[in-house]
RNA sequence: GCCGGCAUGGCGCAACUGGUAGCGCAUCCGACUUGUAAUCGGAAGGUUAGGGGUUCAAGUCCCCUUGCCGGCUCCA
């Protein structure tokens, strides 16, 4: 038993005992978390399981555990007391109400309703403030209070209101404002005068004072966001800003922005003149250029044969179609926002005006199923020929809403890896194991190796269809594939698409952000709407399962997350250029041009450079250019009849014999390892 | 779609409160011929995204359109 306050000699006690990370103390007076967690890195903790701040009054038998600041909910804590002082510095300075202020992923933000919108220069003037009223270390109060209270203490934030209206009604959990238990207000205390500087209506906790925020802290951008989320509510102006529990740590996370933006796609697409987007075309409909453009062959290329390997069939199908076809997949029903508007052909008009022929309307596809859905239909089939699997590289067409479009990775024209597997039910689930592990090997082999999976499931609603039964057997099944890999396993209910459940691939990139890639839906409606059938072994008719499945998503996408998973340093099979020659001097140039040409005769993507640049500068353009091999020779190379590598880190391997330097450069390639 | 910001030679940027558009890189020409990230000199290149307006005068102020950026909402 650890004895942690020493009680005057006489002195009359009371004693609490509490348990303290499993061992019984205890304290005497009226002791709070102050008294068992005196670290500075402690800023709040668990009492019986449930977050408290560590001015909280211990009871007897309370069980306490610390909240360090630097664990995960340590560092929400953070962010959250944060977020306060960003609104306490908002309202001193501007005629502000209050909406919401949670954490999140490595920061914060808080919702104002405020007449102007904030500026840049705004955010400084905040942040100025901010650092006031972190120097003035004001006391994080916790006040207990009724409704009718807190109504009269948040009479003048309407938003705040409307959470306790809301309250009343029915609440969503994880608020962090105001829960169905008690209410509680915080109050910012001046701790030499005892003044209420700021006050919010909020759950908590929060850490015990502001100097814990430090110098940790940093406001990152404003924007609108609308109120509880909703388009049809007002739009507010959001404050971002991020916090952490040191400089060291706030610096190491604005190095980390910084990285993802050198790693940025479209800032690399141009440096590396990859792809452009030109306006004249318009929004969201890229061109690839020459180096691009044999990146995205490569890819395709290495693509169809791993699919013909699989036993995929390859189909190929048009842009546009009557909208008859989208009537009967539904498409028009269920996505028309998202589609672009009809194309109107072929009516024809008399002298008087008058429609001599009807018209009809053509639609660009967004999907090519419907088109593989009649390949399939083109005749009848038989289980014999099942599972059947259409492969297309199908350019679909996609009216996303202006605001959303942003370079490749969200575009209004792309083209999709995309195939239709048609399956009897007694083969659905080798078929959809078959294809999970294809989806993670063809991801592996293009370098992404860190993943996990997402099940889709639906969750209540009317908004699906097919009967419970097949929807519990299709999500057993592709939940039993799904553990089989033995990746972890996301569950999403309610994330399914209305036509059925599906697995989705995460992919975590080279500096740990996660990318959605491919996904395998279920699909129970098209079979349905189409009317799909095979003739069985029984000789009778049966309708088919589908299966989408999109690997890369879209190429366009999957080119845009390979270039910032690589920050354009292409492992050589991708690579645009695999090798260029540089020569000391104009003498070396035959002999390199030599070299060059025996490699091009297997099939590598070398260049000679014979500018009249000096050949420092020629090895400075081709390291910004992110050429895996830069090959140089000079004198002693020639006679050597050896070049010598420059690799893109600056490292340098000399007097390389010609046949082990290209068969190194080739085998680099097929293996299509980094280098 | 919504809120805010931005748009200047191929690229990156400059031009104070309105007063006749500059720089670097790239390009082209010439000189130099060099062992691992920028040789020197010269030339050419812009109706300041497009359209309209205010003004003696607009890159700069106002309106519309297009595109981009940051979010929100959305993403079959």
């Amino acid at each position: 038993m650890i004895q942690l306050s020493h009680p005057l000699p006489g002195a009359r006690l009371r004693l609490v005992r509490v348990s303290v990370e499993g061992k019984s103390v205890e304290l005497d007076g009226h002791p709070t978390g102050f008294d068992v967690f005196p670290d500075r890195e402690i800023i709040a903790m668990h009492v019986n399981g449930t977050p408290a701040d560590l001015a909280r009054a211990l009871q007897e038998d309370d069980e306490l555990e610390p909240i360090n600041i630097s664990s995960p909910e340590g560092l929400q804590i953070l962010r959250h007391s944060v977020a306060h002082i960003t609104a306490q510095a908002v309202q001193d300075i501007f005629e502000a109400k209050l909406g919401i202020g949670p954490p999140i992923e490595d920061g914060f933000y808080y919702d104002f309703m405020i007449d102007t919108p904030l500026t840049e220069e705004d955010l400084r003037k905040i942040q100025k403030r901010m650092k006031e009223i972190v120097k003035a270390n004001q006391r994080f109060t916790r006040v207990v209070v009724d409704e009718s209270t807190a109504r009269w203490q948040m009479k003048n934030e309407p938003l705040k209101l409307e959470l306790l209206d809301k309250r009343n009604e029915s609440l969503d959990e994880g608020n962090v404002e105001v829960d169905s238990g008690e209410l509680t207000i915080y109050q910012n205390i001046d701790p030499r005068t005892g003044e209420i500087k700021w006050q919010d209506l909020c759950r908590g906790p929060h850490v015990p004072n502001t100097r814990i925020a430090d110098k940790g802290f940093a406001l990152t951008r404003v924007s609108a966001a609308y109120w509880l989320g909703n388009q049809n509510n007002q739009s507010l102006q959001r404050v971002y800003g991020t916090a952490w529990p040191d400089a060291e740590s706030l610096a190491e996370y604005q190095q980390r922005i910084e990285e993802a933006q050198r790693r940025d796609h479209r800032r690399l697409g141009q440096e590396l003149d990859l792809f452009s987007f030109p306006s004249e075309i318009g929004s969201g409909l890229p061109v690839f250029h020459p180096k691009g453009g044999i990146m995205r062959q490569v890819m395709e290329d290495y693509s169809r044969k791993k699919h013909l390997e699989a036993g995929y069939e390859f189909v190929y199908s048009p842009h546009i179609t009557k909208q008859n076809l989208f009537e009967t997949s539904g498409h028009l029903q269920w996505y028309a926002d998202g589609m672009f508007p009809p194309m109107h052909v072929d009516a024809e008009y008399d002298e008087n005006g008058d429609l001599k022929r009807q018209g009809q309307d053509y639609y660009l596809k967004p999907m090519n199923c419907p088109f593989h859905i009649l390949i399939y239909k083109s005749r009848s089939r038989s289980y014999r020929e099942l599972p059947l699997r259409m492969f297309e590289f199908g350019s679909v067409y996609r009216y996303e809403k202006s605001g959303v479009i942003h370079g490749l990775t969200r575009v209004r024209g792309m083209t999709q890896d995309d195939a239709h597997l048609f399956v009897t039910q007694d083969d659905l689930e080798v078929e959809i194991e078959k294809v999970l592990r294809f989806v993670l090997d063809l991801l592996r082999d293009y370098g992404l190796e860190d993943f996990y999976l997402e099940l889709s499931t639906k969750d209540g609603g009317e908004k699906f269809v097919g009967d419970d039964q097949a929807w519990e057997l299709a999500t057993a099944t592709l939940k039993r594939v799904a553990e089989s890999t033995g990746l972890e396993l996301v569950p999403d209910p309610g994330g399914a698409a209305f036509y059925g459940p599906k697995i989705s691939v995460q992919a975590r990139d080279a500096i740990g952000r996660t990318w959605q890639m491919s996904t395998i839906q279920l699909d129970f409606n098209l079979p349905e709407r189409f009317e799909l059938e095979y003739v069985g072994s029984d000789g009778e008719k049966h309708r088919p399962i589908m299966l989408h499945r999109a690997l890369f998503g879209s190429i366009e996408r999957f080119f845009g997350v390979l270039t910032e998973h690589y920050a354009g340093h292409f492992p050589p099979w991708l690579a645009p250029v695999q090798v260029v020659c540089v020569p000391i001097t104009e003498d070396q140039q035959p002999y390199l041009e030599q070299f060059a040409n025996s490699l091009r005769s297997a099939g590598v993507r070398v260049e000679v450079d014979s500018t009249d640049e000096r050949m420092q500068k020629k090895i400075r353009n081709h390291t910004l250019a992110k050429v895996p091999f830069i090959v140089i020779a000079g004198e002693k190379d020639a006679e050597a009849n050896a070049v010598s590598f420059r690799f893109r880190d600056g490292t340098q391997r000399n007097g390389i014999e010609l046949n082990m330097a290209a068969q190194e450069i080739v085998d680099a390639i097929e293996s299509r390892k980094q280098v």
